[in-house]
DNA sequence: CTAACTGTACTATATATATTAATACACTAA
DNA sequence: TTAGTGTATTAATATATATAGTACAGTTAG
């Protein structure tokens, strides 16, 4: 279900949060829907279930599931409004493409095809 | 010259190849331009020298600056070609953009007010 | 009730990174 | 020569990441 790259330096953790919100976004889950039990997610990508529960953790801090001890993980509704910084961390990689010599339109232009290939995956169901 | 956050979660020494680098996107710094030496630099924000060396270390490794043992560290000229991943940075953050709610339209143009922003501080001599 | 499944908590350990600190070395320029 | 450069080394500390094993608390199906 998720695919998780043991040798990045991205924290497998961390990797578990963007799909998750990825899957989401692109409505491959849905709110209601059951993510997998811990145990089962971390057999499944061979890590620790401690590594997988604090994705969880993360997840649930940023209202993104709901969890109920015994019963299991279940995606949120979406929030109308998210507070969010993730434009405020584009600033420094706007930098890195300026100073790779960037014009204006070529950054909105990479902007605008990541856009599209986050929802080209997209389950239009 | 250059203003820290020590209580943020971004490494010293990262925060300070950031700000070189908008720096010289913004021409407040040119190639040829020395930079601060380690200690001072180190003195004026109050941080371990070894800090500031590891800045400068990185910002050498990228080709940004030139240093010269005995001499100082310069600006380097500005290469045609970088090879840069900020792009795929960006992923996740327009990640978060979306699952926020944003639509490309806005994703866009949060893109294209930040690179304002980071030329507005330019130095048009 | 029992068994099997949920998430959670805790301790311990290992590794890597970040930072400070103090010292020493090599080179340059007044 | 002296004062200023960057660099290297070693040690110590703190934090983040991940594993491992164990145990606890709640839920659900039999």
């Amino acid at each position: 279900m998720f695919k998780i790259d043991l040798r990045s330096s991205i924290p497998i953790y961390e990797q578990l949060v963007q799909q998750v919100k990825r899957s989401i976004v692109q409505g491959l889950l849905k709110p209601g829907d059951a993510l997998p039990s811990v145990r089962k997610l971390a057999a499944s990508i061979e890590v620790n279930p401690n590594t997988v529960a604090k994705a969880y953790q993360e997840l649930e801090r940023q209202g993104v599931i709901i969890t109920v001890r015994g019963k299991g993980t279940l995606v949120n509704d979406i929030p109308k409004t998210v507070d969010t910084d993730a434009a405020e961390k584009m600033r420094p990689l706007i930098t890195e493409l300026i100073y790779a010599g960037k014009t204006k339109e070529e950054v909105t232009d990479i902007a605008a095809k990541i856009y599209d290939e986050i929802k080209e995956g997209q389950n239009n169901a």
